[in-house]
DNA sequence: TTGAAAGCGCTAACAA
DNA sequence: TTGTTAGCGCTTTCAA
């Protein structure tokens, strides 16, 4: 048995005629930032509205006020469990300002970021926030550039989170200053030997961190050799692989900074496979939830996520500004059990 | 400073203009989907869209055309870190269909899933996947099968994961089935004394889980008395809790069954707080991946959730049947060591 | 406070 | 194969 009957979605036109007002009241009536509308027939359309289940047409709206309403969230890199911190700072922060929120996953390449762009570009959004790392040496940054050019110049306000050093408004984190911090807090924990697990060479996000690890421990007059740095994808599975490679070479290594969270449970879990977990300690980056319950809990650096959304979507509601606006968001140290204190 | 310059969007007119033909031509050209238009033309257009950056207004199509291309999501419930395994299903079943997906959040709250469901109807979307729990007592479901109902007559095509028991296309899973199979197995493995940490009284997934487990003691000849059976929020924390609770009181239990991974991530880390996770055997629900690298690893009725999110998806081009199909997803039990063999 | 009417940018019959 | 011409459902001047 197959049905079929279908009419057609209730029109304002409905509701305005069984109102037995004009379509222009109706709409007034259902819009309330319209004043002036005799209270009686604001009574009327909206019941009318109630008895034909009538719900706005926002494409008609959108296409009548030439944009639309909300937040339209262009995320790269969402990991396989969709768990992610930043989307999830956003949609609160949207939440929170009652604005509709549209997520637009992007793959994971740069390339496939421009097509995303380009495809929240054809919604007519009203502002646009664009999240997941940069590559330093990426060749699509231009088409990038040009597309957000275009949406700007159509009178969309788009903020970046995390992409730096693109000519349009900001929010970053303070990576390298986390690294370094980070750096101090080992080194005052008592640790000497380092190695450090990164992602992507070019990725701007784990290079930053990498090298304000190094710097901070170059100021502690430790220096890491460029072998123990090791350089893979940017997830936990890498991460794993990696660590049994550094110790495949059976080097003196005390503690392994990962650039992110994600990274460190493989190390970690690493760790823990072969049984060296009390050898080894281990520090993050990040501060994910998801993270919050595992033995050892992770030393890492906190990142404020709800804050970082909070500021982009101020941002959004700020003028234009030449040259752009770039909001920086430091993370701190916090220290757990995965890098007790030395003692020798 | 604060700019200003704002042009507006390139319509197809424009590039119609551009490219010397008509509007309708252009259009014809984009869409690809009809044939007809002259290689030449056709190429100039692309060429013409290009120069000006165009980008189809995705809200005058819709108008346009009625409905608007691709898979609208609406998800109550959504985590904190956003993790969520059916989103995340969807989300990729619609990548490998290249359809749009735009994903609504509603908030935990049946009512909030009305009010979500409108949203989504608002954009007039071809498609509407519906995803969270249900409480078997809720005085909200008129509500939103009227709403659902509205949709349908319109023209759309819903399909409901795990709102079990409304009269539409539903995908769910063997909540009672992987009950009763847990309990199996936990016996199988030598345990005899158990309790249960559920969630709200009234959600029909944790009912039925539960539901299922003690139908699968009762089979083995085991019962499990009702103080035994402890009921709260459907999270982490409010296992956390209900953990210490039951153990505060002091009850004989070998192994605890929590009805989805996230209440028994909590249930053992409670276990490991307080230094009892040798003595107690702990088992969830869901097989999530964020849970993988915990130790122990976890027993959990693993649950294929990408085959769910394409069920629903598949069933999304069918025509619609009366009564509507319901497809019910089994998962399976995996033993890990969260539920050693009990030695006697 | 209301309504008539002219769009918004696009698609789709229809005619050429 | 192309162009002309009505819409799609809504908002928003403008005039009443």
């Amino acid at each position: 048995m197959t049905d079929s009957a279908t009419t057609r979605a209730a029109r304002l036109a409905d509701v305005a005629r069984l109102a037995g007002v004009s379509a222009a009241t109706a709409s007034r009536a259902l819009n309330g930032n319209d004043r002036g509308v005799r209270e009686a027939n604001r009574a009327r359309v909206l019941e009318a509205a109630k008895t034909l289940g009538y719900t706005t047409n926002l494409a008609a709206q959108a296409v009548a006020r030439g944009r639309s309403r909300g937040v339209m969230l262009v995320a790269k890199g969402m990991p396989d469990d969709f768990a992610n911190p930043i989307t999830a700072g956003v949609l609160k922060a949207t939440q929170r300002r009652s604005l509709p929120f549209t997520l637009v996953s992007a793959g994971t390449e740069q390339s496939d970021l421009v097509e995303a762009v380009n495809l929240a570009r054809s919604h007519r959004p009203e502002t646009l926030v664009i999240t997941g790392g940069r590559a330093a040496d990426d060749t699509t940054i231009p088409a990038l550039i040009e597309a957000l050019r275009h949406y700007e110049d159509e009178g969309g306000r788009v903020v970046l989170i995390s992409q730096e050093g693109l000519p349009f408004d900001t929010v970053t984190y303070a990576n390298r200053q986390g690294g370094y911090d980070m750096a101090t807090a080992l080194v005052d924990l008592g640790y000497r030997e380092f190695a450090v697990i990164s992602g992507m060479k070019h990725g701007m996000t784990q290079r930053d961190r990498t090298e304000g690890f190094v710097a901070g421990l170059a100021d502690a007059d430790i220096e890491v050799s460029a072998d123990r740095i090791l350089v893979g994808e940017f997830n936990r599975d890498a991460a794993y692989a990696m660590t049994g490679e550094l110790l495949r070479r059976n080097v003196n290594v005390e503690a392994i900074f990962a650039v992110n969270d994600a990274m460190a449970l493989g190390v970690l879990t690493f760790l823990r496979d072969t049984g060296d977990s009390r050898r080894v300690a281990v520090a993050g980056f990040d501060d994910i939830k998801a993270l919050r319950d595992i033995t050892p809990s992770l030393t890492t650096v906190h990142m404020p996520w709800e804050q970082i959304a909070e500021e982009a979507l101020a941002m959004t509601v700020l003028p234009r500004t030449t040259p752009p606006r770039t909001t920086v968001v430091k993370g701190h140290v916090i220290v757990r059990e995965s890098t007790p204190r030395v003692t020798r």
